[in-house]
RNA sequence: CAGGGUGUAGCUCAGCUUGGUAGAGCGUCUGGUUUGGGACCAGAAGGUCGCAGGUUCAAAUCCUGUCUCCCUGACCA
């Protein structure tokens, strides 16, 4: 398939090497840590303009067009049709979603000069379900998908890594919409789709990565899948089970059973302790003579609702504690709660106990690792002061009967597979490229995107939002495709097929022979560099490794007097081998 | 947002401690010798030292303010 894909002789080129741009240059910028940025701009992919801002010169520009050209084929063969948004947009628009408020500093506003204030779009929810409200009018119209490639401008608090995480970046956002859930034409079968065209997609890119299940938001089940990109430099962490191959984001993931105990005798004394002026769990443990792990973390917590009630998140110091997973266990969505409302309530932030229990009236749920041991180090439920010796069966019994016991923390490298008995959750590193999310009815309902069904009752429509980052996936491509010389293109999204080096240009017919054949292979669907610079070879070749063209021919007049050309894959180490004219282009074209 | 760093030639950097006419390498241009893994010789162009104030006879250098960009973290599609 990728074959087919990649070669398409009614356009393929045959550009110049000094007609184009290709600022190389020999030294790395200071400020670029990360593969993929460094040899980006060395390889005169990319120009910084400001921070998160780049320039994208003619090598990443004809990649990028390669990797759009590869997500339309796969979106309009999965029933997608390609429109185009605008970038700028009313703010009016946030208003019946908030999400002006959840976006916050995120989202790039300005005013125009009638003092309209206005947003530079982060993604068109917005935009697309009001255009709905006024073309999708009849059940019969569904169900629809609709997808845009275009520039989205998000004011990150720390751009960083080149293209990985810019403020203005390109994004292919799709859009469906739907009045059932199951069935031909409901959300799920168009969610399989679309997961499927982007299997396709990042195959076809070539990249190495991994779906991996991902926080699902209110509408529930394995809702939510990202694609994510294998490599040791990502920013997000994944866990996988190499025994049931389930694989799920830190947010996400499950933990298998863990056995807990609530009747552990106890060992020690409550002892209280002062402990002023000690931030963070760590030197607090040190002090009373423990560590993070011996302690008891208490999270205070608000149910999202009408009547807020108190949440207490109970988890071993170590663990980091989930509020989606929170959610989960109290049936309400939660957030942590404000500090100030905390502390008036008799919180004593920074000292909570489990204790609070039985002091006012909350609900509690307790991770399993916290209840595994006789002995806990925790808060005094009073300011600057801890206690050590905290025994559930003695200190807290009200506890087995009152509180919930879940897995509400994330998953850690070590615990268990919720697939597989006895296996362990494995740690990698990803590049999140890809999310594809069952919406529902959120943006339907808050915009009043409404439609008469078959049985005459108005129905707000059911949605799925489909995203790929394309110039992330361009980087993340080369940060998980390179070696000490520069960027290894996958030939599928590469700028050019060939690169074609000529020795010696100035020499008796050797550019015509470059030509000749780089025309030659054009006919037969391949793009080709030809790089006719009066350069010497040295720099020629170290150019060609650092643009990382999958294919490499070599044309000098000795190679034209033998009637042969050299040919080399970048991946190949050493020396190129000769290859006979007349068999170049059918080893072009079986090699990629 | 917190902490740290940074800004001098197209790029990578030195010079700043101790104030006194702006430096190197790479790149670029000219001429010549060269041509299979970042050549050599000779010459040249290129910088209001981030910006604004201040101190001083004199500021890249000292002081104040401000901005930029980067890194770590927090936050977050």
């Amino acid at each position: 398939m990728s074959k087919a894909h990649a070669i398409n002789p009614s356009k393929a080129v045959v550009h110049r090497w000094s007609q184009t741009l290709i600022p190389t240059t020999r030294e790395a910028p200071s400020d670029a840590v990360m593969p993929s940025h460094i040899f980006m701009t060395r390889a005169g992919y990319i120009r910084p303009v400001g921070s998160g801002i780049y320039n994208y010169l003619p090598l990443a520009w004809r990649s990028l067009q390669k990797i759009s050209t590869i997500i339309r084929e796969e979106l309009d063969a999965a029933g997608a049709s390609e429109m185009l948004m605008p970038a700028l947009m009313p703010m009016e628009l946030y208003e019946n979603t908030k999400r002006d408020q959840d976006y916050g500093d995120l989202l790039f506003q300005l005013e125009d000069r009638a003092g309209r204030r206005t947003a530079l779009g982060p993604t068109h929810e917005e935009v697309i379900t009001d255009l709905m409200c006024g073309c999708l009018t009849s059940y019969k119209q569904f169900p629809l998908n609709l997808y845009q490639i275009q520039t989205k401008f998000r004011d990150e608090a720390r751009p960083r890594a080149g293209l990985l995480r810019c403020r203005e970046f390109i994004m292919k956002d799709a859009y469906s919409f739907h009045l059932e859930l199951d069935g031909e034409a409901g959300l799920n079968h168009t969610y399989d789709k679309m997961y499927q065209a982007y299997t396709n997609i990042f195959t076809r890119c070539g990249l190495d990565f991994s779906p991996v299940e991902a926080e699902a938001g209110p509408i529930g089940g394995s809702a939510s899948h990202e694609f994510m990109v294998n490599c040791e430099n990502g920013e997000d962490t994944i866990l996988v089970c190499p025994v049931s191959g389930y694989a799920a984001n830190v947010e996400k993931a499950e933990i298998g059973d863990r056995p807990f105990d609530w009747d552990q005798s106890p060992t020690d004394e409550v002892v209280k302790h002062h402990t002023p002026n000690m931030p963070g769990i760590e030197l607090v443990a040190e002090h009373l003579g423990t560590n993070a792990a011996g302690m008891l973390k208490t999270l205070v917590m608000r149910t999202v609702e009408a009547e807020p009630k108190w949440v207490l998140a109970v988890l071993r110091g170590d663990h980091e504690g989930n509020e989606a997973k929170v959610r989960d266990a109290v049936g309400t969505a939660v957030a942590m709660a404000d500090e100030k409302e905390a502390l008036e309530a008799g919180f004593a932030i920074g000292y909570v106990s489990p204790m609070m229990l039985d002091k006012l009236d909350l609900k509690m749920v307790i991770d399993p690792d916290a209840l595994n041991s006789q002995s806990w180090a925790t808060g005094a439920d009073e300011k600057d002061h801890h206690i050590t010796g905290f025994n559930w069966s003695r200190d807290l019994p009200s506890a087995k009967d009152k509180a919930i016991v879940a897995d509400i923390r994330n998953a850690e490298a070590g615990d268990p597979s919720p697939r597989a008995s006895g296996a362990s959750l494995e740690a990698k590193r990803g590049i999140e490229v890809g999310h594809i999310f069952k919406l529902g009815t959120k943006y339907s309902e808050a915009m009043g995107l409404n439609v008469l069904n078959k049985d005459q009752k108005n129905q707000p429509a059911i949605m799925g939002c489909y995203g790929i980052g394309v110039s992330r996936t361009l980087a993340s491509c080369i940060e998980s495709s390179h070696d000490d010389n520069g960027i290894i293109m996958p030939a599928a999204i590469a700028p050019y097929h060939v690169h074609i080096v000529t020795i010696k240009p100035n020499e008796d017919g050797v550019l015509d022979h470059a030509f000749e054949l780089a025309n030659e292979l054009a006919a037969n669907g391949l793009d080709v560099l030809v790089d006719d610079r009066n350069e010497r070879p040295g720099p020629k070749f170290k150019d060609a490794d650092l643009i990382g063209l999958p294919l490499r021919i070599i044309v000098s007049s000795k190679t034209i007097e033998a009637n042969q050309v050299e040919f080399k894959k970048r991946t190949d180490e050493g020396k190129a081998q000769m290859v006979a004219r007349s068999e170049i282009v059918s080893s072009c074209r079986n090699a990629i």
